[in-house]
DNA sequence: CGTTCCCGCCACCCG
DNA sequence: CGGGTGGCGGGAACG
């Protein structure tokens, strides 16, 4: 047994070992200085200092040292030593590296210290662990403990005994989108909530039926075997070596990881991840060493993931205390399904993804200047990033709104570099959309309305205003929507939301009236969650399992969602998943053949670019209002409006939209909700609007002077692919386009501007005519046949006091455009993430 | 105390 | 067989 035993920290042990394994050190009174145990990493006046400080308060020392290990890891380190060595001089057990200093993390940033992210591949790129293991002083078995995590992302591969190859991070993208397809596949969402859903169940039972039911229901998730998840250009390792039949700990890594991926907010508990990873391929015993074991891999894996800088550690506090878990801190990963293109493993630029979407930029920004220009300029390289960062936001946006909007943000941001500058032109432009939407809809739901009900007169807004008799059961069997309620002209009360990652705040308007309703958990307002695809089939906890969120470290927190977590099982049947979607797809259809006896299927490729306008959408990004969360709302009150975000999505004009799956998942940008007589504007926005529209869109001057809304239109428009990408639209076709649209045919091609602005119109009158404010936008082919001029854009376009007047946006001047404030809303929150 | 996780035994390959 | 791997779990360090 003793010798079992994990050896003491005393000095004779240690050097016992020392001896050991390093017959030829030096003697055993003289254990090797730190010089000889670092002595690559120089340490520097600054590090001194912070050696000081920290010294002073060990609280900031940790801290400090954390933090100071993304940087310089060995610094810190050195300095300790250093200071320890002048403190204590004789007593030098106290120098003795602390288990911390050995940790797997600190020894995993040397490792990778030694390697550039990107390498070239000119530079020979060979690991061979042997010397690194000596170098960093080392047993080799903690290298294989860091070797084998980078495998599993593909960061190194084994090239041959003791040799590996050094990748960097030129696969990283692409190996977490394969981790991520893969993680969707294994249902790992649907394990996560289950075992939520046991955990909340039966809770303190931890023993013997219960397990036995969980690993039956376990049972038929079982389809994953044990198996590492190649990259296609990765696999040609040396097959001599290769055959090796446990992978565990790159298994492990590997479905670690896809549970981050997966789940919605990125934060993974251990004892879920050890759950998962247990119950799969042992579906029996999950007895409790097998627990601890698991669990102590995944400290394992965790550390050097965290080095990596892909995850960090956190804590989720639920109602029964505090657990630890991870937060994914890594790229977005994007579904992106680019064909079977290449792997271009080696050439590409660390930045590989985004370099398209930098020339995009540079092309609709700079069009005479060639991309070079654009993206070599230092001072862009930091905006740019930061830009993209959002992108990838706007890309995982649910709805085609939000999209846009998103869009307009980004090019405020990018063109201005400003939030401030464009924050008005934004929040008009993003007004116009939400205009074109409420305007649409209301002559939608009157025609049909009329056409219906022939029987009634319904005229009148408030009975438009009333959930529409279709929206039912016949489409969705969903519950009645819920009217919202209906707004009155009160004072309407901004909430800042944290926004994840970037920092951005997002402000949204509550109306004080819903504000209410909503915080008090009304019974009324749990509705049923759209099934789709990736919401239904999900068995998930109720809403009692929330938990809150607090904040130890003020910045940098986010606002995680989980929209399968308000689910409840009991009040809605389940569906399956795998038929959900392609049901919302043909109910989608099916509705809107009700409007539009005839429609343009596009295929697939096209529908996942396509528009569906799922009515709402709405938010203004904030520059400056980074704390300002915290004064407002209690967690409570965060907590019961989240529970909005997944109630049904309809309203009361629209009835029940149905969207797709994608839609739905991964939500990084919130989804909002938004009725199309709630449009809520703030005063300011609609000022803007105003001066705006009367001043420079609306104008029938159509100079080529320089207009703020070209670029924006051009850039919104090819971001969310209603004009492919570098092509420009000159002036501000939407907003002129009424003789246009509404004779496609005469207008032919008289110039190349003017061919494409009759596309875009065309273009844009299709996708609102056409289903676009219903569910799908179908593919961008034009019909042939003449447009009717009754729709509801061209109404819009044309006011009624003729085409160039401004619609008038004032209250109740006209009972169709009214625009009443009334609310969107929905951060959600249930975990309480916080740092250390 | 609970959490974190280092340590190294030893079972497995493989040449 | 000898050496490279790496599963595994005890128990020390940490907080």
């Amino acid at each position: 047994r003793s010798i079992l035993k994990t050896p003491l920290k005393q000095a004779a042990t240690s050097h016992s070992v020392l001896t050991e394994l390093q017959p030829d050190c030096q003697p055993l009174t003289t254990p090797p200085k730190p010089k000889e145990v670092f002595p690559v990493d120089p340490w520097t006046p600054t590090s001194n200092l912070k050696m000081l400080i920290s010294a002073a308060s060990p609280e900031i020392r940790s801290r400090e040292q954390r933090r100071e290990l993304s940087n310089n890891p060995g610094e810190v380190l050195q300095a300790k030593h250093c200071l320890q060595e002048h403190l204590s001089g004789d007593e030098y057990e106290k120098s003795q590296p602390s288990r911390k200093e050995k940790s797997l993390g600190l020894l995993c940033h040397k490792f990778l210290a030694r390697y550039p992210d990107y390498p070239s591949t000119a530079e020979n790129n060979y690991i061979c662990l042997d010397e690194v293991a000596e170098e960093l002083n080392v047993e080799r078995r903690r290298i294989y403990d860091i070797v084998n995590v980078l495998e599993s992302l593909h960061m190194v591969s084994r090239l041959a005994k003791n040799r590996y190859a050094w990748h960097g991070r030129h696969n990283l993208s692409k190996t977490l989108q394969a981790l991520k397809k893969v993680g969707e596949e294994n249902k790992y969402t649907q394990q996560i909530q289950m075992i939520k859903k046991r955990e909340h169940e039966h809770e303190f039972d931890l023993d013997g039926e219960n397990t036995k039911e969980m690993a039956r229901s376990f049972g038929s998730y079982e389809h994953s075997e044990m198996s590492f998840v190649e990259l296609p250009g990765m696999e040609f390792r040396a097959a001599s070596v290769n055959s090796r039949k446990d992978k565990s700990l790159r298994v492990m890594s590997q479905k670690f990881v896809m549970l981050f991926l997966v789940s919605t907010p990125q934060i993974v508990s251990l004892e879920i991840a050890a759950k998962i990873l247990i119950g799969e391929d042992q579906l029996e015993d999950l007895d409790k060493s097998k627990f601890k074991t698991k669990i102590r891999r995944l400290y394992d894996i965790a550390n050097v993931l965290s080095s990596l800088e892909l995850i960090k550690k956190v804590h989720v506090t639920e109602e029964r205390g505090r657990k630890p878990a991870f937060k994914w801190t890594g790229p977005e990963v994007l579904p992106n399904i680019q064909g079977t293109k290449l792997e271009t493993t080696s050439v590409t630029p660390p930045t590989s993804e985004s370099i398209p979407f930098k020339e995009q930029c540079s092309k609709i920004l700079f069009p005479l200047k060639g991309k070079q220009n654009f993206t070599r300029h230092p001072s862009l390289i930091k905006l740019v990033k930061s830009i993209e960062n959002d992108r990838r936001k706007i890309q995982s946006a649910p709805t085609s709104l939000v999209k846009i909007s998103a869009s307009m943000y980004l090019f405020s941001k990018l063109f201005f570099n400003s939030h401030k500058v464009l924050n008005c032109l934004f929040i008009f432009c993003l007004f116009v959309v939400m205009l074109w939407v409420f305007l649409r809809k209301a002559k939608e739901m009157k025609t049909k309305l009329v056409r219906s009900a022939s029987d009634c007169n319904l005229s009148s807004p408030e009975v438009v205003l009333k959930p529409e008799p279709a929206a039912g059961p016949q489409q969705l069997d969903l519950p009645q929507p819920l009217g919202v309620s209906p707004p009155s002209h009160g004072s309407v009360s901004p909430v800042i939301l944290p926004q994840t990652h970037s920092g951005v705040s997002y402000a949204i308007y509550l109306h004080p009236s819903q504000a209410h309703t909503v915080t008090t958990y009304s019974p009324s307002f749990m509705l049923q969650p759209l099934p789709c695809a990736n919401v239904t089939g999900v068995k998930s906890i109720n809403s009692k399992l929330v938990n809150k969120i607090t904040t130890e470290e003020g910045d940098n927190q986010t606002a995680a969602s989980d929209p399968t977590k308000f689910l409840t099982t009991k009040e809605r049947p389940t569906i399956k998943s795998e038929t959900s979607s392609q049901q919302c797809l043909k109910r989608s259809q099916a509705l809107q053949e009700n409007h539009l006896p005839k429609r343009y299927r596009s295929d697939k490729e096209s529908l996942d670019i396509s528009l569906s306008f799922f009515p709402s959408g709405y938010l203004i990004p904030l520059a400056q209002c980074t704390h300002g969360n915290k004064a407002g709302f209690s967690n409570e009150e965060k907590a019961g409006l989240c529970s909005l975000q997944h109630t049904t999505y309809s309203s009361p004009i629209a009835g029940v939209i149905p969207m797709t799956a994608s839609e739905l998942k991964a939500v990084n940008v919130p989804a909002f909700h938004i009725t199309p007589l709630n449009i809520m504007l703030s005063p300011t926005s609609i000022a803007a609007a105003t001066v705006l529209s009367n001043s420079s869109l609306y104008s029938s001057n159509t100079s080529s002077a320089p207009n703020p809304s070209s670029p924006v239109l051009n850039f919104t428009l090819q971001h969310v692919g209603l004009i492919p990408a570098g092509v420009q639209v000159p002036a501000n076709p939407v907003l002129q386009h009424v003789p246009i649209s509404s004779q496609p045919e005469n207008i032919s091609h008289s110039s190349e501007n003017m061919n494409l602005q009759e596309k875009v119109c065309k273009n844009i009158l299709q996708f609102l005519d056409h289903g676009g404010l219903t569910g799908k936008y179908s593919a961008p082919c034009v019909p042939k046949e003449p447009q009717v001029p009754q729709t509801a854009t061209e109404n819009f376009f044309r006011t009624p006091g003729g085409p160039n007047t401004v619609p008038s946006l004032s209250a109740n001047s006209d009972d169709t455009n009214t625009i009443s404030q009334g609310t969107l809303y929905i951060p959600q929150r249930k975990l309480e993430v916080s740092e250390d």
